[in-house]
DNA sequence: GCAGGAGTTGTTAGCGTTAACAACTTGGTG
DNA sequence: CACCAAGTTGTTAACGCTAACAACTCCTGC
């Protein structure tokens, strides 16, 4: 009994040992060598089996320089767009083989951005991706020297790096779009807050669309998101004479939205007709169903791992721009224009 | 000019080479020594500035044991709730000086749990916080054999584990005391599904307040915590008779037993009241405003954190367990009984 | 029977850091 | 002026792994 019996976790010698091969005959059974005779090949994993052992896998990042793990920097994961988004993300990275660090900044600004990107590479992560809805965000990513191959979700167009986002832009006309065909003669706009590209999206599609009908865009009314930015919002619509059809920049405004004419004793979609944007969970229940636009946060995860990986994997290559389409989810919120 | 021109990062020893001294002085300098001629400190810390050089960290822990990096295992991060509770998991982590690595579960049973644990072992992480809202996840972790310092969320008594959780009992009693005290003749319930313990709990509560009132405990019908269940709930209340007044156990079933009502015409608070559970952002915008029970998701992730630092850097002491309370919200979802 | 090549295994040398210990300064004291 | 303790710095050896190379085995073909 040479082994000392103390608790110290196994490693490669002592399977080596226990196998009767060297260290690096472990090494290339864990690492899928091609020349490893098929017999040594099973006493190794034999030995690894009954010593329970694992492999080190911080001495081995230290060696290989790839630490198998990816950096996410995102803002607010309370919200469920972020919060999906990171999880698309998560299950994606670990599907290939990556763990995952998170960082879910307060705000969002150059300094937090450059913190975050600090600190994910002093953790030695392979590759970052980064949520960047936020102009602020975005801008910070273009101007920041990278040293790691970096992804931007919903980034617009930011500087030298690849960006996965939803088309924003295809979803405000969307919903603008169908607004007109129900024969409203506007569409009036509850956006979201200006430094936000989603917003501006939305806002840019809204704008084209009424545009294309040779309608007038109305001033659009802004909000930050919030079920109570959009209740605001709200009231100051009921109490205008014209309105008849609303399309709102998320579904939580949207839900704010219907709670101000509901108090007000606006009926939706008699009097007015409203969409939202996002379809979040809770849509389909609200009173109405709210009609609205659904974002694949989903798949938006998946193809920031897919670009990273391929960064990562295939060498240094130009950058990507891939955008995911909007879907149009039609409920009871809306409704021809009386008349 | 001996340099390597290279685009190398510089190690210590460069530091060390420009400082005029040795690495493990500078090695000193990092981690505040006491002994270091303050004169020699500046010159050290002068060369990392001009180096840019950035400790690597992955080195470090080979040698330390320690890689200052926390897991954390949840249950779907898309809800609010999780989300919030590894949120605040992530910021306390970071102000502590950890890293925080995710994984989010689809299905938490043994199996899921024990290869996340392991998945993260394998990461070299100093400590985990499971988010074991299950009861399976509680009894798999109270199964495990764990390597690491662990704290559970949500996780019963959770075996030899320190737990950090919610007064769920607390709060199905709050709901329910309230309603009883608007004079209705007993209480409803729209349960979460029966394998977790949050739902359990809150049971619990309901039961125990409305035995303490002598009043006879209807059968609960139970959801599945979604938008959707709740509105199946609320269809069937909608055709009883007897229904004034509904504990709903999270806000997301409230939202759809609203809905039911609202689409039966049943009238709330005027007919029925409802009484829903977490206080999601969106509660205060339902038609009509949820009355609810709030849950300090935030405090809950910081517990766990000081928990699980206290048992890092304190060495191991006994478990502990630390119940947050729950604050009842008033809103419009509730009146005194008619008749 | 032996050269040559492919397949298999072992040996050695790092990766960049911290820990342990050795060695050199100081300065105060008898 | 020698001596010891405290303060300061350097040297060496890990940590557990992979890469590079060396070396050995076995088979094939002439």
């Amino acid at each position: 009994m040479g082994s000392t019996l103390g608790r110290r976790l196994p490693v490669m010698a002592d399977v080596a040992k226990e196998a009767g091969v060297s260290h690096q005959t472990v090494s290339r059974v864990l690492n899928d060598h091609p020349n490893v005779r098929s017999e040594t090949r099973t006493r190794v994993l034999e030995a690894i089996d009954k010593l329970g052992y694992r492999r080190n896998l911080v001495a081995r990042a230290l060696v290989t320089k790839h630490s198998r793990t990816l950096g996410v920097v995102s803002f607010d994961t309370t919200l469920y767009g972020p919060a999906s988004t990171v999880y698309g993300i998560e299950q994606a990275a670990r599907a290939a083989g990556y763990f995952v660090s998170i960082v879910s900044l307060k705000s969002i600004d150059r300094a937090g951005v450059r913190d975050a990107l600090d600190y994910l590479a002093d953790q030695g992560v392979d590759g970052v991706v980064v949520v960047a809805p936020q102009r602020s965000a975005a801008q910070a990513l273009a101007d920041l020297p990278l040293g790691k191959p970096t992804v931007a979700v919903e980034g617009g167009q930011a500087g030298g790096v690849s960006v996965v986002c939803v088309d924003q832009v295809a979803g405000g006309r969307l919903a603008t779009e169908h607004l007109l065909s129900l024969g409203h003669e506007t569409v009036w706009h509850v956006s979201g807050p200006f430094d936000w590209l989603e917003a501006e999206g939305r806002v840019a599609g809204w704008r084209s669309a009424l545009k294309d009908a040779g309608r007038e865009a109305p001033q659009p009314l802004a909000g930050d998101w919030s079920p109570r930015s959009g209740y605001e919002a709200g009231r100051s619509l009921a109490s205008m004479k014209n309105v008849t059809a609303v399309f709102v920049a998320n579904d939580q405004m949207a839900l704010g939205v219907l709670r101000a004419f509901t108090e007000q004793g606006v009926r939706v979609p008699e009097e007015v007709s409203v969409v939202g944007f996002d379809d979040i969970p809770e849509s389909e229940f609200f009173s109405p169903p709210l009609t609205t636009i659904r974002q694949d946060f989903d798949a938006v995860g998946r193809h920031s791992i897919e670009v990273l990986v391929r960064q990562l994997e295939g060498g240094p290559q130009e950058r990507e721009r891939l955008v995911v389409p909007p879907r149009f989810v039609t409920r009871l919120s809306t409704a021809r224009a009386s008349s």
